[in-house]
DNA sequence: AGTAAAAATGACCAATCGGTCATAAACGAA
DNA sequence: TTCGTTTATGACCGATTGGTCATTTTTACT
């Protein structure tokens, strides 16, 4: 890695919680500065303008997230164990697995009604964690660990809906506990559809 | 009302949806004063600061939130219709009842990080928002119409959280389809414990 | 109609915003 | 070690930000 790309990543790395925390638009260049210690003409030698850094951001959170995610699934064997791993991995929103929270979450509420291309780009991001929770399901069920019988896709969006509705319940409460009624409602629902 | 509080409600009324729109941040004292055709002076004669104009648009669009749900509980009789009247009201998250979506969505992801005062604000709104659910459920148990075994409060939590987590995913989908599934699952949960 | 108070105006302010650019330092292939 | 290229610097720019205030206009009560 060139020192150039180096640098860039560690402009991102610094800039992720920043963006995530504050939004898009609250965030200044001038705290990108301070958090990197780099001067402003070097941010812009990687960066066009901060709407490039933003959007750079937002995948990096939204892939940072998804990584933590699958690595606390592969810990899991079973459909219905990654199921439980899932939420597990997101039901502390207080204390969230990616600093700041849910970047979905926090990006798509800033972007819906002024940013088309965040709003696209969350899409996508909802869309596939949908796609994730579905998979799993799809393969208990053809390894005959769930009934066939379940619409699993249509439970894939109510049970991302629950978490991400969850996040927003615990964060501003300041605490955790909700999460917890959301995991025993999931499970509850889970168990009806286990053989 | 003097001339004064008719001005002072007027751009409350103006700045709602730009405030909902935009976000906190993102708007700025001349977006208000294009929205009202005021000048700048004229708005700080009755609010000390941009912040408290934030503050008091927050509690307007909660409250206006609140009264459409109202409205739409109200031209129903049995707990069930009025659960069904919550639903449909907040089911069209892409032409929502309140310009710009769901206030406690939008002010909450928004302020959590960085605001306090905004946060607590939200988190009221949210926790009356879980009430009601809840206030509705148990007149219909205390009625006869759901059994009294049925945890309503957890109930209320899962309902508000998933009805929430939809208006993410129908505002960046752009199309209110995903609603109709959260729908159908919470209508199954409900009738689980009808009588 | 007279008048004191309230409301509206817009020029003005310092601070900050995103962004540029000439210059200097550091890098890296030969 | 040389030397062109990449990276870093920070002063600088115009625009916009939230906010102030002397002045004028309007309101509302006697």
């Amino acid at each position: 890695m060139t020192k150039g790309e180096e640098t860039r990543q560690m402009i991102i790395k610094s800039a992720a919680p920043i963006f995530n925390k504050k939004g898009i638009a609250a965030t200044a260049m001038s705290d990108i500065m301070d958090a990197t210690k780099l001067s402003k003409g070097s941010l812009y030698v990687h960066f066009e303008n901060k709407d490039e850094l933003a959007l750079t951001v937002i995948d990096y959170n939204m892939q940072l997230l998804g990584s933590r995610v699958f690595e606390a699934l592969s810990k899991a064997s079973s459909a219905r164990d990654k199921l439980i791993a899932y939420i597990d991995v997101l039901s502390t929103p207080v204390n969230p697995i990616v600093e700041g929270g849910c970047p979905m979450l926090n990006f798509g509420m800033e972007a819906d009604d002024t940013n088309e291309v965040v709003t696209k780009k969350v899409n996508e991001g909802v869309v596939f964690s949908q796609q994730i929770i579905s998979d799993i399901i799809k393969k208990g069920i053809d390894e005959g660990e769930f009934s066939n019988e379940w619409n699993y896709k249509d439970f894939a969006v109510v049970m991302f809906a629950m978490i991400e509705g969850g996040q927003l319940i615990c964060r501003v409460a300041r605490n955790n506990r909700k999460m917890q009624v959301i995991k025993a409602n999931l499970l509850e629902q889970i168990s009806r559809w286990e053989l």
